[in-house]
DNA sequence: AGCACGCCGACT
DNA sequence: GTCGGCGTGCTC
């Protein structure tokens, strides 16, 4: 029996199966998809069993044996497997890379290297003693110190080097308490009388004869100690035994269910046609303007699939991905319900993900990677806020849940639902060639008016002498809100929303000495971070270029407008959510539920309020800045910015009470802007689409985006070069390549970054031109250092 | 990617 | 004379 093996090791000549001679004693249990630790050159890593074969083209005297079994039940099904080839194929990762991504992060495998005693203790010299104590290895981590002297004893063959494979996590046991269930014995063990405790403990068993308790709770239970136990087990009277258990991370007190909501006509309307279709690979995209209602329609969707003994996922963006939403999903559909959110541990992460495994809830709620729950007879797929960058992975494999959600509706014969305010032009563009089908919900579900829109000049502002980031019209707005005592958001729309420090005398801004970008301010450790390497430094107190002491820090933007906030509503309470005030774990939730228990007057925050919020009392929503990401050098700068605006826009008036926004912009009539107004879906298509057509860029074309590092700058550029000049020769005349040029970050950790960006419409050689690149790289490049990264439909191109 | 094998400079 | 630098070649 030879296994074909995917091994854990990402690199280009790697990167295909390798095989090897199943033992006799695995051969009963073992099937694809289990996890292997195998012999690798000399050494041992993990793998992913893809095939069982009976013959192998390799020479079979120099097989080698897999080294052991690490699972009884295969962690991935053959439809993972498959689903892994075609990522590889689809976004040109390594296959070890998307095997990884399918299961728990647990369940990878964790490297550590030691140092193995290979002979008696005492014929190593005195000061590697301590190091090995009473066991027959040490990490190598822990023996940094005497390195010098291991490899003196490793050349002696005294000591081995080896390497331990662990996994980083596993089912937790709970230890289980079994009374004996002769009441005599438990009468008549003698007890020293001043051992009380032993004593209640007694009296305790006799109460529940023969029956079994989870240690932690006898213990409460029987209000005794850990050892208490154990000396009464040692006695005869109880013994144990370890139950799998998982852990509890829901923090939720006791849900109240509760029954579907009366759909409105529209709702119906788009409910029933996807109810028709619960049995085909169908992809619909429910273009439904904010507050119409579409989480309604996915969970009578969800409930008519359960009813149907399928099941379903449903994928949202992570920072959507509040206690607000899983409370609703828990209330309609209870323990069927699995959540896997960033704010889990990988513990808890892997519970979740056992439980799909098996069959024990027929919902996931997730972000991205939940589109790998291992259902096996999957209903339903959902992608709520499908226009949502963060569906794309941004390393690798650099997939997109869209296109993976597509693919397994295919395997599973069931419906996509692409859920969308805002959706993105590729899937309109897809819906409106039919590709997939179009359901619109034009009205909203309560039948409240949009909010009225007021685009403001700031460009007047300026000439009438305003120079605060407060327009007349916005601050005269906020006062009216606050009198009234209602609810005000302030949204501001600005990239690089993190703090940097600025001297007031030369203008020096502190940047990371390794990338071009400038330093982030982090208030909870007070030091200066850089966000792409990782490196720190204190915060100066003075200037480092001209020694002056005016150098301040200069907020988040947002620590900015509460300042001028302050001075213009003094008496606002205000709350401020953003990067340093959302830092620790769970304070976005409280700094959300404060503000909707009225705790505060004023929101301000960035991005991360544009989501979700849903709170009767807002009437007023404030952008201050609508420029900053429409003017990013992006090809999606006019989506995002539309995108948005109506996002932020449908905070405001969700309620009874109407609901009003102010945009301040310093280019008004830039249509992205003026249709966000009236939250004009089709006329933004339409006028990006031209845009899209006239620059050659997605839906019309597909992007490649090819990035090039090395740590010298004229390497990299020739590299570049070089490559592009390749891509040029090797593709369609019709095919239009940009670069190569310099990144926008143009230095990441001391690396300099060239990108150049391929635009086609159909390029069958594609995959095989990008292969042979790849050859190049790895013959003529790899051992200079240079690295080359290639990104298929990039949603960003900076 | 990691690790061993293999051929040329500064040290016990 | 050896320890050790990192070039290149392989991993079932």
């Amino acid at each position: 029996m030879i296994a074909e093996v995917i091994v854990d090791v990402a690199a280009h000549p790697i990167d295909r199966p390798f095989d090897y001679a199943v033992p006799e004693k695995f051969q009963a249990l073992t099937e694809p998809g289990m996890r292997v630790k195998v012999p690798f050159g000399n050494r041992k890593v993990l793998g992913f069993i893809t095939t069982i074969k009976d013959t192998s083209e390799f020479d079979p005297k120099r097989l080698k044996p897999i080294h052991e079994l690490m699972d009884v039940v295969p962690v991935l099904n053959g439809e993972m497997l498959e689903l892994a080839q075609w990522m590889k194929r689809q976004t040109v990762c390594f296959e070890i890379d998307a095997l990884q991504v399918m299961v728990p992060a647990a369940l990878r495998a964790k490297y550590e290297k030691r140092f193995v005693l290979n002979a008696a203790i005492d014929e190593l010299p005195k000061e590697l003693h301590p190091y090995f104590g009473t066991r027959d290895f040490v990490r190598a981590q822990e023996a940094e110190a005497v390195y010098g002297l291991m490899k003196k004893e490793m050349d002696k063959g005294t000591v081995l080097a080896d390497t331990n494979i662990q996994q980083k996590t596993g089912v937790k046991k709970i230890r289980m308490v079994h009374i004996t269930d002769s009441a005599e014995d438990i009468e008549n063990i003698s007890i020293r009388a001043n051992a009380k405790q032993q004593l209640k403990l007694q009296e305790f068993f006799l109460k529940h004869v023969g029956q079994s308790f989870e240690s932690s709770q006898l213990q409460k239970q029987a209000g005794v100690s850990l050892p208490t136990v154990n000396a009464l087990a040692e006695k005869g009277l109880a013994n144990f035994s370890s139950m799998e258990s998982y852990r509890d991370p829901s923090l939720l007190t006791a849900i109240e269910q509760k029954i579907a909501l009366d759909l409105t006509d529209e709702q119906q309307t788009a409910f029933d046609a996807i109810q028709s279709s619960l049995n085909t690979e169908k992809t619909f995209l429910l273009h439904g303007i904010t507050g119409s209602g579409k989480t309604e329609i996915y969970l009578q969707t969800i409930a008519q699939v359960l009813e149907e003994g399928k099941e379903a996922i449903m994928l949202v963006p992570e920072i959507s991905l509040t206690p607000q939403m899983t409370i609703r999903f828990k209330e309609r559909f209870g323990d069927l319900v699995a959540v896997l959110h960033s704010g889990l541990s990988a513990g808890e992460k892997y519970d979740e993900w056992r439980k799909i495994q098996r069959a024990e809830v027929k919902v996931v709620v997730g972000a991205r990677s939940a589109i790998f729950a291992p259902f096996q007879n999957l209903g339903l797929i959902i992608l709520d806020e499908e226009h949502e960058s963060s569906y794309k992975q941004d390393d690798s494999p650099r997939y997109h849940a869209r296109d993976v959600a597509i693919w397994r509706s295919q395997q599973h014969q069931c419906p996509v639902i692409l859920g969308s305010a805002t959706p993105s032009l590729e899937s309109y563009a897809r819906a409106q060639k039919g590709v997939y089908e179009l359901l619109a919900l034009k009205n909203r579900a309560k039948n409240q008016p949009l909010p009225e829109v007021h685009i403001v000049d700031m460009r007047e502002e300026l000439r009438t002498g305003n120079r605060s980031m407060f327009s007349v019209e916005l601050a005269e707005a906020i006062r009216a809100r606050l009198a009234r005592k209602e609810q005000v958001v302030l949204f501001l729309n600005k990239r690089g929303y993190s703090s940097f420090v600025l001297c007031r005398d030369c203008g020096t801004v502190l940047q990371c000495p390794n990338c071009d970008i400038s330093l982030t301010y982090h208030r909870a450790s007070e030091r200066m971070k850089c966000h792409y390497c990782g490196y720190d430094e204190p915060v100066p107190t003075t200037c480092p270029e001209c020694e002056s002491d005016h150098i301040r820090f200069f907020g988040t933007g947002t620590q900015k407008v509460e300042e001028e906030l302050a001075k213009l509503v003094p008496d606002a309470r205000v709350l401020r959510m953003d990067v340093d005030t959302t830092r620790n774990k769970g304070a976005h939730e409280k700094i959300l539920s404060a503000f909707g228990e009225g705790k505060a007057d004023i929101l301000l925050g960035t991005q991360m309020i544009a989501k979700g919020l849903d709170f009767p009392n807002i009437t007023l929503v404030g952008v201050l800045s609508a420029d900053t990401t429409l003017h990013l050098p992006d090809f999606r700068a006019a989506e995002k910015t539309y995108q948005l605006l109506t996002q932020v826009s449908g905070r405001a008036g969700r309620d009874v009470l109407p609901g009003e926004v102010y945009v301040q912009t310093y280019t008004p009539e830039h249509y992205a802007i003026t249709l966000a107004k009236d939250q004009l879906y089709e006329p933004f298509y339409e006028q990006e689409m031209a845009m899209r057509r006239a620059s050659g860029y997605p839906p019309y074309y597909y992007v490649v985006n090819i990035q090039f590092t090395h740590e010298d700058l004229m390497t990299v550029s020739g590299y570049a070069q070089q490559m592009t000049e390749y891509l040029r020769h090797r593709l369609s005349p019709k095919t239009i390549i940009i670069g190569p040029s310099a990144s926008l970050i143009a230095r990441v950790n001391n690396r300099y970054r060239y990108q150049c960006l391929i635009k086609y419409k159909n390029e069958p050689k594609l995959a095989e031109v990008l292969q042979q690149l790849i050859k190049i790289y790895r013959s003529d490049w790899i051992k200079t250092g240079a690295t080359l990264s290639i990104d298929m439909n990039p949603t960003t191109v900076m």
